[in-house]
RNA sequence: CGCGGGGUAGAGCAGUUUGGUAGCUCGUCGGGCUCAUAACCCGAAGGUCGUAGGUUCAAAUCCUGCCCCCGCAA
């Protein structure tokens, strides 16, 4: 069997490893372009690129793939039995679709039709769902509308954060696909219910500043559900601050203001309860659980975040 | 050379502007107290101040190179 992978993120990569585990065989793998990132500006190459290379995999990083003639002809000179697309992060024309033998594979890390989109782990984090899992579908032009081929639900824990359940569906969503491709033949494609279905947005910095009159538990989602970016955000004297883990308690004050604290931990009043604060990080500072954090920093009752 | 913050005891910080005794809140160890506590009291250990040079009678502090960490922007 011959293969052409298509992803960029981490989050690809386990279904990548996977093929190669199995010796399928992967004659091209394509992912974005490296991008300057961090200090500096360096440039930097997708981890899927990263992979690729270590196996001595060819890899393809074209700026776009719609109306590219050469992207076409290098992958159809692959003559790929399937196409498999993870986490690409761009729409892909129906030329590209047609070319392999079977079909143009997309693992999803959603319950089709729920969640369609660019981020479906962080929303459905965020809204408070207590499901979701991985989709496999023959991919067609619209964004993840195709027909369904096989479905496995996950369990979202009460602390799992984007990047913990996200390592979890990356390795579901390999092995879901390896089901795919081997039993192709016996599954039947069911087409989406489009009235059901849901979009998960791609995320922008501005969604994670946290909005303090908000309840507690949508605050405490938003710190699970924006990991590792942009992170739930907010300000304190005018310096960005960073949390990452905090427990609902109750609580009364003015929403945002330090209500509660001991020597260990502190406590955000919000609209609807508050918040109990575990781990925090202030801009230009390292990562800090609360305890730490108060060891060095004089914060009173009343102070107040924004 | 994209912009900025930082590296001081096991942790988190102050001290650097104006060079001159290593400080704070914890933790650790020993002892005491309490029905009890991430409580309180007494005592102790623990630092080549990131690193390499330079200036100086004297450098955590001033100058230069290098390493590492973090925030922003993209």
């Amino acid at each position: 069997m011959k293969v052409v992978f298509m992803g960029t993120p981490e989050m690809a990569v386990p279904t990548l490893d996977r093929l190669v585990k199995n010796g399928i065989e992967v004659s091209l793998v394509v992912c974005q372009p490296d991008k300057p990132k961090g200090r500096g500006n360096r440039l930097q190459a997708p981890p899927v690129k990263e992979f690729a290379l270590a196996h001595n995999l060819e890899v393809y990083q074209p700026e776009r793939v719609k109306n590219n003639f050469e992207a076409l002809e290098k992958i159809k000179s692959c003559e790929p039995d399937f196409i498999i697309v993870v986490a690409y992060g761009k729409i892909l024309p129906k030329e590209l679709l047609e070319i392999p033998k079977f079909a143009p594979i997309n693992v999803h890390f959603s319950l089709l039709p729920k969640y369609r989109g660019a981020a479906p782990v962080n929303w459905a984090i965020i809204n408070g769902e207590v499901e979701i899992g991985v989709t496999t579908m023959k991919m067609d032009e619209g964004l993840d509308t195709g027909d369904i081929l096989l479905v496995q639900k996950e369990k979202i824990m009460p602390k799992d954060t984007t990047i913990t359940l996200s390592e979890r569906l990356s390795q579901i969503g390999a092995d879901l696909l390896m089901e795919t491709i081997f039993r192709y033949n016996d599954i039947t494609p069911i087409p989406q219910n489009h009235n059901e279905s849901s979009y998960a947005p791609i995320i922008k910095k501005e969604d994670g500043k946290i909005d303090f009159t908000k309840p507690a538990v949508l605050i405490e989602r938003m710190m699970r559900g924006f990991v590792p970016w942009p992170t739930a955000y907010g300000f304190f004297n005018g310096k960005m601050v960073k949390f990452f883990d905090a427990d609902v308690v109750d609580a009364k004050g003015e929403p945002g203001m330090v209500c509660e604290m001991d020597k260990v931990s502190f406590t955000i009043a919000t609209g609807d309860g508050g918040l109990k604060i575990k781990e925090l990080q202030f801009e230009g500072k390292n990562r800090l659980d609360t305890r730490s954090f108060l060891a060095g920093f004089k914060l009173i009752v009343g102070d107040k975040f924004e």
